[in-house]
DNA sequence: GTATATGCAAACCGTTTGCATGGCT
DNA sequence: AGCCATGCAAACGGTTTGCATATAC
């Protein structure tokens, strides 16, 4: 059995009940420490593949719950599903066209030295860069 | 009755044949040769508020091949539906996350000075920025 | 005449929801 | 006890598809 502690702590941040479901996708999301970008579909993969018994619809609920708590963000790509990646803060991604995965690019390479004008009345919410890579 | 020569070159440009329905959807799309940004619902009510009669699954596969035939661009903002850009060429869009709009941003004053490396063996296909706004 | 586009309805796929059951506090 | 999470299956919404008909070349 592996130590759960910091799963349990990332719940709690949340403010989210630490049940037998929730801390089994927890522990396949940030048991390591590691970023990771899941969908729905592949995070309830990845815990069929550990045997852990979680239903597709749960998988759905929690990462809705993950994403409203702040613990992880929705990213879309390609319009079919989302993605939830485990790193909040604002940073761009590369998006594998090929394999249709999606990774963190590195935030320090990238440096954006002028942005569009806010329209009046409105205020930024978030910038959202999106690398798109294709096989050479 | 509005002269659709532009549309019709427009059509031809992309290879696709020049009808009824496609010289509706282009006229409506680029007849007064500003850019636009629509999805499949709102071209089809666009085209029905205009009185043309067209098929919702013809605006879908329409948009599709206007979209392979590169007369538009395909953006991604939000999981659940598809935009269709009639601007072809990389720039930047404000997303209206309150009015779930799409418009275009202006390109010049958005700087990229430095983009994360593109990883060996992969070429950069395109680089999609939406500045997410929400109301102030 | 032949290839391709259209329209309709049904299929599709990712996601959400209603409702009954089960678990935390 | 009471609230909230879970599981299942059914509903959902945007999009695609199969097939018969109509249109462009």
């Amino acid at each position: 059995m592996t130590d759960r502690t910091h799963s349990a702590e990332w719940l709690m941040t949340g403010g989210l009940r630490p049940t037998r479901q929730r801390l089994a996708l927890a522990e396949l999301l940030v048991g390591d420490g590691l970023n990771r970008h899941v969908t729905a579909e592949s995070l309830f993969a990845l815990a069929s593949d550990a045997g852990e018994k979680v239903s597709l619809a749960t998988v759905y609920n929690t990462l809705r719950a993950f994403c409203e708590a702040g613990l992880v963000t929705e990213i879309v790509v390609d319009g079919s599903k989302s993605y939830f990646d485990t790193r909040t803060d604002d940073h761009p991604h590369f998006y594998w066209e090929d394999s249709h995965r999606l990774t963190d690019a590195p935030a320090e390479e990238l440096t954006i030295t002028s942005l569009p004008q806010v329209p009046q009345g409105m205020e930024l919410s978030r910038v959202d860069v999106v690398i798109r890579l294709r096989r050479a």
